[in-house]
DNA sequence: GTGGGGGAG
DNA sequence: CGTTCTCCCCCAC
């Protein structure tokens, strides 16, 4: 991998980011109530995968060194965290893509799949058993997994997240989705009458999710469209915020029994689409109307086509889904989603099929973080080198220390921070400007002594390193 | 645009 | 920790 930055600048850039983590965490608990769990590091894989190491309510750098020069006796970190996870265990490659590899690199087939719970005998293949496999790169890999279907350029993909490596967005969450399904699995469902039954019940949820997700209902005359001015209607409207314009009946059939009398368990799907039809949209009729309706001239006509046998089948899986999201569903820019929204909407599906009441306990949100941290070697615990978990969850969060995680940076004095100079406020100004152009808005800070803009979050430590001159 | 493959959480 | 339920993106036709 190469460097890109320098030691400092990324230095900086793990600690701007483990900073912002901290700031997110504890804002979004105090304000909201969520408590979360983060990961950072200079791209998503990285930051991902170095969010699990420590699970609820903390957050983990993956601290330098990144690189390494070839004659250096010790791998970066970067490498060494990476190597130890299992192939399958990498965002991006999953159960297939993991199989295809654990085939190459074991020389057979990678039967290993069903139990070998007991067995001990676990041939778990890792990252570095691919990585350092004789003759592997890029262009093997694309042949080992390269294929009708597959996307092209997978080969370089998947040597890049073996590597640590990972071009991928971190993309704004979508306001509106732009798939609504419900899906229910059965042990046996093999007559026409029972899948007319549960295509109703399918119907009616997925008509109720339409209406909770894509209704809204603006009570009062607020902003909410593009121009309001005149708009003195508290006339409890509601209007849809997407059309799905197409909707999806898919099935799982059953794998029929092998020979032997084994399960060899398949989760192919079929499926068949047809037009949404219109009056899904009324807001006027009953539902149960609406519902029928939609059983008898859409469901029920595409399970037919689905399954031009009569009988015979038996289905594990039925799903129907509202598809291909017209209008404001396709909007880009979109601001993030309220994850206080998901949660509650999230919490009326559940409400349903509890039976008790639990503490309805907060949900946990995770974040990531792409960008900074800190560290270096060793961090107090010793354990694992090149991880250093920002762990002071109880302590309020406080503005003046520079780094979440103050004693980190205590062990290296001065060179933990960037050595003082007229060129650190432009960079640092640089690095968020550019890579976060929102938080200009309403998160800026403009230092009175110096005039380095900053997002409020690096307030605290902007002074304390003033102070320090 | 449709139907299937593969993957994330 | 494994399964279930969603949701997403890509590809070939």
């Amino acid at each position: 991998m190469p460097e890109a930055t320098s030691p400092d600048l990324l230095h900086l850039r793990l600690a701007l980011g483990s900073h912002l983590a901290h700031y997110l965490r504890t804002r979004l608990e105090a304000e909201k109530g969520y408590t979360a769990t983060v990961g950072i590091s200079t791209n998503k894989l990285l930051a991902k995968l170095v969010g699990n190491t420590y699970k609820p309510n903390s957050q983990t750098t993956l601290v330098p060194p990144y690189t390494s020069s070839e004659d250096d006796e010790n791998v970066d970190n970067v490498t060494a965290f990476i190597d130890d996870h299992e192939v399958g265990k990498i965002p991006g490659i999953g159960f297939k893509i993991a199989q295809k590899l654990r085939a190459h690199v074991l020389q057979r087939p990678a039967d290993f799949d069903a139990g070998l719970v007991y067995g001990g005998t676990k041939e778990t293949v890792l990252v570095r058993d691919v990585r350092t496999y004789p003759g592997i790169g890029p262009e093997t890999l694309e042949r080992i997994l390269g294929g009708p279907g597959v996307p092209h350029g997978i080969g370089t993909r998947v040597w890049g997240l073996l590597n640590g490596c990972d071009d991928a967005d971190v993309g704004q969450a979508r306001e509106i989705p732009r798939q609504i399904s419900i899906e229910d699995s059965y042990m046996r469902l093999d007559t026409l009458e029972a899948v007319a039954k549960e295509l109703r019940m399918l119907a009616k949820r997925l008509l109720e999710r339409m209406h909770t997700d894509l209704v809204e209902e603006d009570d009062d005359g607020h902003d909410h469209g593009p121009s309001d001015t005149a708009s003195i209607s508290p006339t409890a409207m509601k209007r849809w915020l997407a059309h799905p314009k197409t909707i999806r009946l898919s099935t799982r059939p059953r794998p029929p029994q092998n020979p032997d009398g084994s399960r060899n368990r398949s989760f192919a799907r079929i499926s068949k689409s047809a037009p949404m039809p219109t009056f899904v949209f009324s807001l006027k009729e009953d539902i149960d109307t609406v519902v029928d309706k939609l059983l008898h001239e859409t469901l029920l006509p595409l399970f037919r086509k689905l399954h031009l046998e009569k009988r015979g089948w038996n289905l594990s899986l039925v799903n129907v889904a509202a598809t291909n999201m017209a209008d404001a569903a396709s909007e880009k820019g979109g601001v993030g989603r309220d994850i206080g929204k998901m949660f509650k909407r999230q919490d009326e599906v559940l409400r349903q099929w509890r039976v008790d009441e639990e503490p309805a306990k907060a949900g946990e949100e995770s974040l990531m973080i792409e960008e900074h941290v800190q560290v270096e070697e060793g961090g107090s615990t010793g354990e694992e080198p090149w991880l250093e978990e920002a762990r002071q969850q109880r302590e309020e969060y406080r503005m003046d220390e520079p780094w979440p995680k103050g004693e980190v940076l205590e062990r290296h004095g001065s060179e933990d921070f960037p050595t003082p100079s007229q060129d650190i406020e432009s960079l640092v100004t640089d690095v968020w400007e550019s890579e976060d152009e929102d938080m200009m808005d309403e998160d800026s800070f403009r230092c009175e002594d110096c005039g380095a803009i900053m997002p409020t979050f690096a307030m605290g430590a902007h002074y304390r390193w003033h102070a320090q001159m």
